[in-house]
DNA sequence: CATAGGATTTGCT
DNA sequence: GCAAATCCTATGC
């Protein structure tokens, strides 16, 4: 894994090896990123600004125009333009007029998809991330729900619909690491895991009707408290 | 061109 | 537990 982020002011000689995952990874059907995802670094950079990390603990998958629940069901729009293009992009829309949410460009050659990012456990400039979340006048809410649920990822890491598009592997405002800020080392070997792995249906896409809505096809990371809402009994 | 509703969150009842 | 916020995409006439 290449070593980079000096342009951004990363410390990139300090502990581990560490670098922006590259485009191969991206490559691959969007269930299997979606649980290659978990446990990987989130870096948003702000130009002259803060820099804020966190751990993907959540993530769905979205397939194609076959799949009655995903963005692509109704073929190529403006919108979902991002999500018909080269892996490794980010592909970010708004919600209900207001929230932004995080997508992750993925999928075979010829197949079109995304993971959504779900839930994020914050672990870098805390101050920063407060800042966009919690209420003047209100108490701080816990580190766990600063972003957890898509929106709350949006918001916690300033990610606006003009980051739609951005190359996840190159030099900019948005990557993905392997274990930047990884404390415990427990994100070494995301995927390697299946037991740590929680499995259940996606989340709010119930007009898909049966077959899609009830799809496997969201993952999170067992135990973890940023996890946006509960898995289904025995997941 | 008009309109329904959404890969959600929050605050109030 | 429920409804408001809020806007733009998708769809149908």
């Amino acid at each position: 894994v290449s070593v980079v982020g000096a342009e951004h002011g990363v410390d990139a000689g300090r502990g581990p090896p560490s670098g922006r995952l590259e485009r191969e990874f991206f490559a691959r059907p969007v269930e299997q990123l979606a649980m290659a995802l978990l446990g990987m670094s989130v870096v948003r950079s702000r130009a002259g600004g803060d820099r804020s990390v966190g751990r993907i603990v959540e993530v769905e998958a979205y397939g194609g125009p076959d799949d009655r629940a995903s963005h692509a069901r109704s073929g190529r729009t403006r919108r979902n333009a991002t999500m018909f293009g080269e892996p490794g992009h980010a592909y970010i829309y708004r919600v209900y007029g207001l929230h932004t949410c995080l997508n992750i460009v993925g999928n075979a050659p010829g197949s079109v998809g995304a993971v959504l990012v779900r839930a994020v456990m914050p672990l870098g400039d805390l101050s920063a991330i407060r800042r966009r979340r919690d209420r003047p006048g209100r108490r701080p809410m816990p580190e766990a729900r600063l972003a957890s649920g898509p929106g709350n990822v949006g918001a916690a890491f300033d990610i606006g619909l003009e980051l739609d598009g951005v190359d996840l592997t190159a030099a900019g405002p948005l990557w993905l690491e392997l274990d930047e800020n990884d404390i415990d080392g427990s994100a070494v070997e995301p995927a390697s895991r299946p037991s740590d792995v929680m499995r259940g249906p996606r989340i709010g896409v119930e007009y898909a009707g049966p077959g899609w809505a009830d799809a496997q096809l969201r993952f999170a990371l067992r135990g973890e408290p940023a996890i946006s809402r509960p898995f289904p009994p025995g997941s």
